[in-house]
DNA sequence: CTGAGCTTGTGAATTGATTCACAAAGTAGT
DNA sequence: ACTACTTTGTGAATCAATTCACAAGCTCAG
């Protein structure tokens, strides 16, 4: 099968949660047309989206929503649980353990970490805040998918490769410094700071840059 | 001038950061090659990004870390303070409220705001939390460039239009929905459901995908 | 059953981003 | 001053993503 792009994976996640809408509200079937209104691009895209997975649509008609919904899941790889660790007890690793959002599609937050012997032993929610030297222990017990790294940026790359070493394959990076792992190992980078200077630079060069979307 | 593409932009502020970094560690000139290692692309490509924007660097020898610094603060419209409200005080909204790092890197949150009569009048780190009601009058007064959108997704869209009426002109929307609104108003979006089923899809189809990065 | 009206699925065309490859310009050692 | 070695800046070539455009398939009304 052909690599799919970054991208298109994007928009898969954008479609799958207005079609789960959709659904809930009693929609039974959606063209195009209306996914690509709700996801900010093209119904040409969303075609050709779904088309590099199989032919979904009825011509004429449009997608069956619930079926659709199914699919999607299904190659995103939703139809099971992930189970994520959170590595860093600061203001935002703190913040995610708390948020019930994750749970609820499916990726379940089994433990939390940190350095900071005050921060240790202090719980959240039924979560007890780990000493980070157990991580290399608990990792290959409790087989964690994912890890999702909010650590101080200097310390980011050691921790990666620690987590790596404990048997992590993916990881979403909340540290503004680009990791260096062994190809295997899946990385997303969620960068607030360099969000706000995309802002910040659209802002004070209104004229040359598109709208962003 | 010619449109930049977006892409080109993130790696910008990428490029920043590491740079910062080179320059309060003594770092006198760096190489295309250095700040690509670094900042996982190649050379070819940060010459090509910088060449959108002048002729910073020094044949034979590479670019001069303090001034290539400031250029980029420079384009990246860095060379100011920013005025950023936070809508919304769930548990990401009040993470971002306390997280000093925005301030230091001249994102100066200067309100938060909810709808929830039992969050407003509280106090965190010196900032109350106000009533979004209050958003048109505050606004038109105290003038903030960008608001950091952390509502539920139900309600995002229809906040935000009363902050672009409020006048509000770059939103940082964390709401996993594609918020629709004028053309001239700047949008970024930052999705962490998005991001955690994008490592979803990577790590089921493993052979298929591309590492991202 | 027929014709008008939608909407999908998809090659082809286009537009956009990245990589190649090399001349030009510099450094450093002798 | 000359040679060997670096590294930038940039057109050209390549690779990738999006958009176009339309045949084919389906619905529905009469």
């Amino acid at each position: 099968m052909k690599r799919i792009a970054d991208s298109t994976v994007r928009r898969l996640s954008v479609y799958l949660r207005f079609l789960e809408d959709s659904v809930t509200h009693g929609v039974r079937t959606i063209s195009s047309q209306e996914l690509a209104r709700r996801g900010g691009t093209t119904s040409a895209q969303v075609r050709k989206d779904l088309s590099f997975f199989g032919s979904f649509g009825k011509r004429g008609l449009g997608y069956p929503a619930a079926e659709l919904t199914a699919s999607l899941r299904d190659i995103l790889g939703l139809d099971r649980e992930w189970r994520v660790i959170i590595i860093g007890a600061g203001k935002i690793g703190t913040a995610l353990a708390q948020y019930h959002g994750f749970r609820q599609r499916g990726f379940d937050i089994i433990a939390v970490y940190d350095a900071d012997a005050r921060k240790i032993g202090s719980k959240w929610d039924g979560l007890v805040v780990r000493d980070i030297r157990e991580v290399e222990r608990d990792v290959p017990q409790e087989l964690p998918d994912i890890a999702v790294l909010t650590v101080p940026s200097e310390e980011a790359q050691a921790v990666a490769e620690r987590l790596v070493g404990a048997g992590i394959e993916g990881i979403l990076n909340f540290a503004p410094v680009q990791l260096k792992l062994p190809a295997h190992i899946t990385v997303r980078n969620v960068n607030m700071a360099m969000e706000l200077e995309g802002l910040s630079y659209a802002l004070t060069n209104r004229e040359r840059s598109g709208e962003a979307q």
